[in-house]
DNA sequence: GAACTTCGCTACGCCCGCGTAGCGTAGTCT
DNA sequence: AGACTACGCTACGCGGGCGTAGCGAAGTTC
């Protein structure tokens, strides 16, 4: 059934999209071309154009392979499931290989459909485990029946987000902490 | 003293200013072309060159000609300042020219050095008014002296940034209003 | 109105990236 | 061993953007 891939195909592909990411995170994507990805990874431009129609889709094909989905932790409390996840974030933020790509993939999202529909697509990917520990807080009785799931994801990831982007101040997990427990107390005291 | 300024250099100047501001919210940093801003400014690229040494320093100083420091509003007590400049910041993220154009400022910042002095400028030129305002508060006695001023202020612009850049939700003043009575409730409660 | 300055225009030279074609070579499957 | 397939390489044609030079026309200053 499988037509047995050419492990050539599979050595030259993974070359050539870690190449792709790299340059991606130290130039940009439209400074990211065809040639200098060539040379980084080894690979023949020629090769490179026998496994992608063009830059646009190499570009996208590479975005699409960093993709780890985060797993849900379910550590029997919210504020358990938070802190690991929105640490987890800090981290992704800070040190994976993620935080370079992210302002290149924000800015590409905001004119070309393609990438707007991936970087949806990775949002919700991430959002979706976090959204289920919130919901999974209001049916145990931790959170208020009428919270917004949706309005305390940005509160809980949106600190983090600004810090990286927008301060100047360091992103470290203990900001991360902070923002958890503080955003939980404002839910979890009735309003003056 | 002053030498006399030909009213054709400020006119030219002008319209390229805005052409150029108009061509990086449509099509970003990099495909804002010299002669793109020549044909839609309807100044010749020749005059352009007249007047900046480069393409970069052209794109410079347009972001340069969009800073509108935020006004400090001294309501008198912190929830009215904070919901005044909260409310100001969403309108300018979804409504304001500097709407489109903040993606490509970040994207810019994260690699070269002068984009990132500029964002960081911006940036501080921004958080400088709401920083105050908290300050103010702590000092009335409605935050808790050990607040940290910088850790509020990533708290409450975060999930705007945030809802505009990452999530799919719509960015609004009510979201806006929220953010900011909820962090206050969080401040203002002792922790349990 | 005369000197001065800025302007628009045309025409460059240069570099660089895109995507393609054709070839010989080296690795892979059976 | 033999057929097959992906590879590297060289060489293109093309388009496009950068930044410059030189000119005459139009606007500005005094």
């Amino acid at each position: 059934m499988t037509p047995r891939i050419d492990p050539r195909m599979t050595r030259s592909r993974a070359a050539v999209l870690s190449a792709t990411l790299e340059l991606v995170a130290e130039r940009g994507i439209p400074a990211t071309t065809v040639e200098a990805v060539a040379e980084r990874s080894g690979v023949a431009k020629t090769t490179i154009y026998r496994q992608w129609p063009d830059r646009a889709a190499l570009v996208l094909d590479a975005f699409d392979t960093i993709l780890a989905p985060p797993v849900d932790p379910d550590t029997g409390t919210l504020r358990g499931d938070l802190l690991h996840l929105i640490t987890a974030l800090a981290d992704a933020l800070t040190t994976g290989p993620a935080a370079a790509l992210m302002p290149a993939l924000i800015d590409a999202a905001q004119r070309d459909p393609a990438f707007a529909a991936l970087h949806r697509r990775e949002a919700e990917r991430r959002h979706h485990v976090v959204l289920h520990a919130i919901t999974r807080g209001v049916h145990r009785g931790e959170l208020p029946a009428d919270t917004d799931p949706a309005d305390l994801l940005d509160l809980l990831a949106g600190p983090l987000f600004h810090r990286r982007l927008i301060s100047t101040a360091e992103l470290t997990r203990d900001f991360a902490e902070r923002t958890v427990d503080l955003v939980l107390r404002a839910h979890t005291t009735p309003p003056t």
